[in-house]
DNA sequence: TCTATATAACTTGTATATAAGATAAACAAG
DNA sequence: CTTGTTTATCTTATATACAAGTTATATAGA
């Protein structure tokens, strides 16, 4: 009588040619491994401009910091990287991203032409739902203002225009709008506009829920495109604060000067001030 | 008398605050080492569908495929999971990226939106030289349908959109398409559209073309997304290909069907056909 | 004092080893 | 035949070790 280990007969080498996952459910990450831990931290931080551009940040530095070894953090900053939120020079160091000065025209317009899209479909679907939603969104915004507390006027702001978008039933055009405009809101935080500027904002809110209510696409979205547009003006009128924080790449130079003209010409036109 | 060595004086730590590069100079990815030529190997082989959604890839046999050792391949693997090109289960395994399915109205959205942009930009600011440029893409187009060569159309149609987003000043754009039309593409790639079909994409730039000459703005943008539209309806009436090859995230679900009606009335209501 | 140069110490890139979890084949019981 | 359990072997996740390149600094010489 042989023991139940040896008795067993070989084994044929499994095949997991299993399906991702079950039906219906997403795969993708999951969230809960190191690198996804130190990566939402790090993006965090570097958005919230904690980090300032062009500071030095080390692997060993960062692992020490979290805990674990270096192949996580890397794994993290290399994903960042892609997002031109860190600057990886090969043998020499990385740094934290400075901000492409030439991205942030292009990624104005972006914006604008996909909230134009998200407001159009928000003033066809919106439910009343929707609309209580974006009120108490611009009452929120009136209590930051009232504390002087940017943080929670920028969160509500954000969420104001990404409750748009989920009524229009494009929940995913807003997330692209976040990634392109990374660079915008840390250029915005590091020019550190003031409050009462910032305060104006909340009408331009009240307006466009307005024309949202009253289904009337052409002003609304004519009133996002006035307040899409003081955003620009806040961004050419506030020149240089750090020239260490940008980078200027070359091989964008030419778009760069086109696109502003581009800009400049089509926004003043129908600038109604 | 000591040697130099002993006699050197103990070393004070290096600061290493360099900038990132030097003045003007883009420091991202270099391109250079093996985890990027993976990457772009891997995706190249992904988005042409050589490698079918949802086929189990091992970062240990694509490691000993291409000469190196797990850790660059993981890398490029973890990033190609940001762009949902591949789908990492967590202890288990790795799959080519299935394509989802509740992205794709969006997607198309979002190109056209974005494409209305560039064409109206273009339409201000080309160039005489932009518009042989498109001409000579144009005829391209003309072989290879001739040749009945998919790849070269595809090609050479992606080159007469870039051409455009360029002309108008906007080249970052384009290159925002691209990423969003990746699923788009591998979509449309399984379906294996008839040849003829994509033959008549050349009358539609041709009109296009003709709009952006005349500096008609309006009838460039219809024009656009007259061509855009016959995407769309491509895409819709080409159903299920392969069900394993499509994933359907359960919390899109909503937006799914929201979008969809939204797409329907909103461009059966400017078809011209 | 200034400039050129060597070099140690710092960086990231890659390889390998170990840990920890998931899965399918084999087996047992009904 | 169906169902539940075990377990070898597969997978990815992390840690550690080493290789390769870069840069600030100390030193030597003008």
């Amino acid at each position: 009588m042989e023991t139940s280990r040896s008795s067993r007969a070989p084994r044929k080498p499994r095949a997991h040619n299993t399906p991702p996952t079950g039906p219906g459910m997403y795969a993708g990450r999951t969230g809960t491994s190191s690198a996804d831990v130190i990566l939402r931290g790090l993006r965090a931080r570097i958005i919230s401009t904690e980090l300032v551009p062009g500071i030095p940040i080390s692997e060993h530095d960062l692992a020490q910091a979290y805990g674990v070894s270096r192949t996580p953090v890397r794994e993290a900053i290399l994903r960042l990287s892609d997002e031109r939120l860190v600057e990886v020079a090969p043998k020499s160091g990385t740094f934290v991203g400075r901000i492409p000065l030439s991205a942030l025209p292009e990624a104005l317009v972006v914006r604008q032409a996909l909230e134009e899209t998200t407001v159009r479909a928000a003033v066809r679907f919106a439910q009343e739902d929707d609309f209580v939603k974006l009120e108490n969104l611009i009452e929120t915004q009136q209590q930051a203002v009232g504390n002087a507390d940017r943080q929670a006027l920028h969160d509500a702001d954000d969420a104001f225009h990404e409750q748009i978008a989920q009524a229009g039933g494009y929940p995913g055009i807003w997330e692209l709008i976040t990634q392109v405009k990374v660079h915008i809101d840390r250029y915005r935080r590091l020019a550190q506009l003031d409050m009462d500027r910032l305060g104006t904002v909340i009408e331009e809110h009240r307006l466009l829920l307005r024309h949202m209510r009253a289904r009337d696409a052409e002003g609304a979205v004519q009133a996002m495109a006035i307040h899409l547009h003081k955003l620009r003006k806040d961004m050419s009128h506030l020149k240089s604060i750090k020239p260490e924080y940008f980078i200027h790449d070359a091989d964008l130079a030419v778009e760069f000067t086109k696109a502003q003209s581009a800009v400049k010409s089509e926004l003043l036109a129908d600038d109604p001030t």
